[in-house]
DNA sequence: TGTCCACTGGAACGTACGGCTT
DNA sequence: AAGCCGTACGTTCCAGTGGACA
């Protein structure tokens, strides 16, 4: 052992305290439960449909909508674990493939995990999709089972590539002689019918199934039953339960953020070597997570990306009373002249403040000043020091720091010209 | 009432890249 | 090695928008 080591005083302290958690993973999204409280009507309207492929039907195709966190990808594992059991006992054969189009979000990826849960080879990339198509469709009618596809988050997939490969998906049923597919989509985006092609939609949607949000109670009693598991006995007081609940209850019922709060309030009591999880640990909690979030999708950014959310973050700290995308072209422009970085076009620059709204940032909203033009009015949605700190952690954006009165100077000088 | 501003956002297309097939 | 494929990232072009203003 290193004497000098600072980290052997970290292991050691770890191992020295006792730790709160039974089964810390029981407060983790991808954990299902044995049961889901609340969602019992959802669960046996699911399982009715389902149930067809028990008689050696085709169930229906199905659609659930949802916000993220009511459940939705819970219920569905659920049910398709004991339906699995159940066809077993019966003698029938059902397998069943869940993809993320969060994280496959390509239609190759979609086919390639497919393919490999049949337990095909497949490249990353270089084949054409109708070849991968092909050969998932061969190797599926080998075998006489049903089998059935949830694509999680479907809206993604749908709104980046198209709807090609959900439409072969939805017609494939016509040219397989042995197996059977059956798809269930799950989106938390309710206007994502609006763009899917109709043919597409109404395959698709055979059925549709809406999960509401959680009420504050019930997401009480979602965590009651989860702190049991996770934490040992009188850890957690009940009074933080209650506050979690209702955090979470405020941003829009969210049961993943619910566990989240209470897993990291743990984890945060638990490297302070208390033997409580009490409520200023939940607020700590609620802190830390804002921050990573916001951290994690800041600085993965792409260096243009950054730019333009420097530039965004420049005209805020001058405090002008409205921040337009014009301006935020002119001053990335700025920026990157400043740097040496090719600047993109304002079309792309566009593009790239959507997203940023899209990951929470910064809020654009498109508004229209008559006279004065359409444009997007923009905010920085997250807390300004923040922000910088993020931003200037990388060597390239903190050479720009030096440039902050510079710009300003500048932009003051347009002004009063 | 018509004009005009400052963009938006869709669509088509170009380029670079990694990786497969032949 | 050549040809092909899918993806990511970007450009160019252009019709459309809707309220202020003359």
């Amino acid at each position: 052992m290193r004497k000098d080591d600072p980290l052997d005083s970290v292991f050691e302290t770890f191992l020295s305290t006792p730790t709160l958690f039974k089964e810390r993973d029981a407060l983790r999204p991808t954990y299902v439960p044995d049961r889901l409280p609340h969602r019992d009507q959802q669960i046996r309207y699911l399982g009715q449909i389902l149930a067809t492929a028990l008689k050696s039907g085709i169930p229906s195709n199905i659609l659930l909508y949802g916000k993220t966190g009511t459940g939705k990808t819970a219920v569905c594992k659920h049910v398709l674990q004991r339906l699995k059991e159940k066809s077993s006992e019966l003698g029938l054969s059902l397998h069943y493939c869940y993809i993320n189009c969060h994280i496959v979000d390509t239609n190759y990826g979609v086919l390639r995990n497919l393919c490999e849960s049949l337990d095909l080879n497949v490249p990353i990339t270089g084949l054409a999709k109708s070849v991968l198509f092909t050969k998932f469709r061969a190797a599926l009618d080998l075998r006489d089972t049903l089998f059935v596809i949830i694509l999680d988050e479907v809206d993604r997939i749908a709104r980046k590539n198209g709807d090609e490969t959900l439409y072969n998906l939805t017609r494939v049923n016509t040219d397989l002689k042995k197996a059977k597919i059956s798809l269930i989509g799950i989106s938390n985006d309710l206007k994502f019918k609006e763009s899917l092609d109709p043919r597409v939609l109404s395959s698709l949607s055979e059925e549709e199934l809406v999960y509401p949000p959680y009420k504050a109670l019930e997401l009480k009693d979602i965590l009651d039953e989860r702190a049991k598991t996770a934490f040992c006995e009188s850890i957690v007081e009940p009074s933080v339960i209650s506050l979690c609940a209702a955090l979470a209850a405020r941003e829009h019922g969210d049961a993943r953020r619910a566990l989240d709060l209470l897993r990291v309030a743990g984890e945060l009591a638990e490297r302070e070597g208390k033997n409580k999880v009490t409520e200023s640990y939940v607020r700590a909690a609620k802190n830390v997570i804002e921050r990573n979030t916001v951290l994690e999708v800041v600085t993965t950014l792409p260096l243009q990306a950054k730019l333009v959310l420097f530039a965004i973050y420049l005209l805020e700290h001058m405090e002008l009373k409205q921040i337009v995308t014009g301006e935020v072209y002119d001053c990335y422009y700025d920026c990157c002249r400043e740097l040496g970085v090719d600047p993109l076009t304002q079309r792309r620059v566009s593009d790239l403040i959507n997203e940023l709204d899209m990951l929470g940032i910064v809020n654009a909203q498109v508004v229209n000043l008559g006279r004065y033009g359409r444009t997007k009015k923009i905010r920085v949605a997250v807390h300004l020091k923040q922000l910088e700190s993020m931003l200037t952690a990388d060597t390239q954006i903190a050479r720009l720091r030096d440039f902050i009165p510079q710009f300003k100077q500048k932009h003051l000088n347009q002004l009063h010209g």
